[in-house]
DNA sequence: ATCATGGATGACAGCGCTGTCATTCGTCAA
DNA sequence: TTGACGAATGACAGCGCTGTCATCCATGAT
């Protein structure tokens, strides 16, 4: 086991003849560098193998290539199908990603962004806007671009991407409302802000059609899961049988519901009305097709990360500018009542 | 915009009347240093709000304090579950993850594993047995642990946590046998070599039981999804139609298989049997529940990063020590045929 | 022929921390 | 009382790279 050392610029300098600097530079800028020198460096480079040293660049340069993602979660599916934006984002990039996971604690986030910030990083995508204010202090002085994710709201940081929760959750209410059902229910599990204000959406639009008597709801503060979805439901009928429509949290719920339902005989959609959240791609794929608000969790990791690249590169959106990616109800067979 | 430079062991020091090692010391053995000493700098870095700049620290010492993981895809939610379990075992350790995704590709897995060795990694954990040569040349010469996952195999590289995708196919296979199915099939999508050697359990099984005659399988390269299972089932069916029960490569598939039985009212599990693979927590919520083989993704993650751990805190398993956490069937309802 | 100009390159120092010694001091056995 | 020992601490140099400024040289205007 022999200690190799590693080859650094020095050894791709003296092999291509020219100043470690400039091969710095060549890597850094090629424009910078003459076209021979450049070959010559390339040539070094690959003949002995050279890769740089990240650490002592970001010493030297106080910058890092890595942008620091912190999500809540890593088994939400959710957040699954928004690290594929990230990572799909970053194709072309030297860009890499460190990535935190909260586990839904404010205390945890904090500490993350203090980690995350001490390693100088590129660029920080943040769940939510529901940062503790010591986080939130720290990400507002952050030197680099942050980049809050998943949902819109009032007093970004610095860069937003998401869509409005309670809009998106008041629409799918709505939904049910206009096809004809009269005593919907919510079912929500792992209520965090973004559910909350989901929750407070169909709240609203109850309210304003006069359905605000009772409060249909169901919550547990447990991940979601399809089993979940089986035991919210069961609990809800068994306590409000008069319910003939549920709004769903997401769409794993959703799908535990169909599920429960069909055990128990429940006509859908006549009986009950199934509507989940986020438009998962087996909500299309059920039988019955399942009703769904469709959200856009790919784009929003893309977009973040094309939101900070450009802001690197010089051409970035100014402070406070958020993007709504917005949602799309997508009716189905779920929610296809006969009678209207 | 003030450019306020980060404060630094040295000024820790100087608050604490000590040396910048001692500083040093402290916070990586705080053993070494007297309680005296400790109590002071204690004080001192909470006064000052000090954070250690990893990268002055890996520079000086050649290592850090993050564990390189190399997936093919975030958005499969085998790998969430593998994250879940490698995020909690990362508890109570300094230690963070660095997120690599090759796509399925090779080339892009080879250089990834350079790209992280060359940050001199705590550890390394990447997915399968199926490096590129020259991938597993460089993890073989990798002066950090490296932990393959996902399956045990002939030749670790180091150290292993995985179990056998070939014999838990074929247990699948043998027990939709056992169950009186006579013509089953196989659905695979995304065919990775995993999946590839699940097929090959599963054909084996049937040339063993004397059903080798036609090769009853269908498969795309396509990544897997719900909607898919629905495809493949009813190409499968449409080619095929004394199909009497599905073997799927994953529990996606089979819940497509059971939506596309379901619209086209085949009775299951008279007329077919569903089988999956990993038993995804879906699968006993659904109705009928599904049969699965179940697999232990989190427990895979957690037991990679405790390997790591151990390894680094010198108690660590020698080189080609291999963990197989097997698999268990789970029989439900969806291969409960009555005629035995 | 002379000088200003700008592209290409290099010298130097230092980023913040830790490995490797060396040094100090108190303690205990002889 | 002395010396040996270990615990606690410190001095020094250097990890591999980049920011900053200086230098060099060919070019074209004068």
């Amino acid at each position: 086991m022999e200690k190799t050392r590693k080859t650094t610029l020095s050894d791709v300098a003296a092999l291509a003849d020219v100043s470690p600097i400039t091969v710095s530079r060549a890597l850094r800028d090629p424009e910078k560098v003459s076209p021979d020198a450049r070959a010559r460096i390339t040539l070094a480079i690959a003949q002995l193998g050279y890769v740089p040293n990240p650490a002592a660049r970001a010493l030297a340069s106080g910058r890092t290539d890595v942008v620091g993602v912190i999500i809540p979660s890593v088994s939400n599916n959710v957040f699954a199908d928004v690290m594929r934006g990230i990572y799909d984002g970053l194709q072309d990039s030297p860009l890499g990603v460190q990535l935190g996971t909260t586990r839904y604690a404010p205390s945890t986030e904090e500490q993350l962004v203090r980690v995350f910030l001490s390693q100088q990083p590129a660029g920080l995508i943040v769940a939510g806007h529901d940062q503790s204010p010591g986080a939130r202090a720290l990400l507002e002085r952050a030197e680099c671009p942050v980049v809050q994710i998943m949902e819109v709201g009032p007093q970004p940081i610095d860069l937003v991407v998401g869509l409005s929760h309670y809009q998106a959750a008041r629409d799918g209410a709505q939904h049910l409302l206009d096809r004809g059902y009269r005593a919907p229910a919510f079912l929500g599990a792992q209520m965090d802000p973004r559910s909350q204000r989901r929750l407070a959406g169909f709240r609203d639009c109850l309210i304003a059609a006069g359905l605000g008597g009772d409060d249909p709801v169901v919550t547990t503060p447990e991940p979601s899961s399809v089993s979940l979805g089986c035991r919210l439901f069961a609990d809800l009928i068994a306590t409000r049988p008069q319910t003939d429509a549920v709004l769903c949290n997401n769409d794993d719920l959703a799908l535990g519901v169909l599920f429960e339902a069909q055990r128990r005989n429940i006509r859908i959609p006549d009986r009950l009305g199934i509507c989940g959240f986020n438009d998962h791609e087996m909500m299309s794929a059920a039988e019955p097709p399942l009703t769904s608000v469709a959200t856009d969790r790919y784009e929003m990791g893309r977009a973040a990360i094309l939101q900070i690249r450009d802001r690197l590169a010089g051409r970035g959106q100014p402070r406070g500018h958020a993007i709504d990616l917005g949602y799309r109800l997508v009716p189905r067979r779920s929610t296809a009542r006969v009678t209207a």
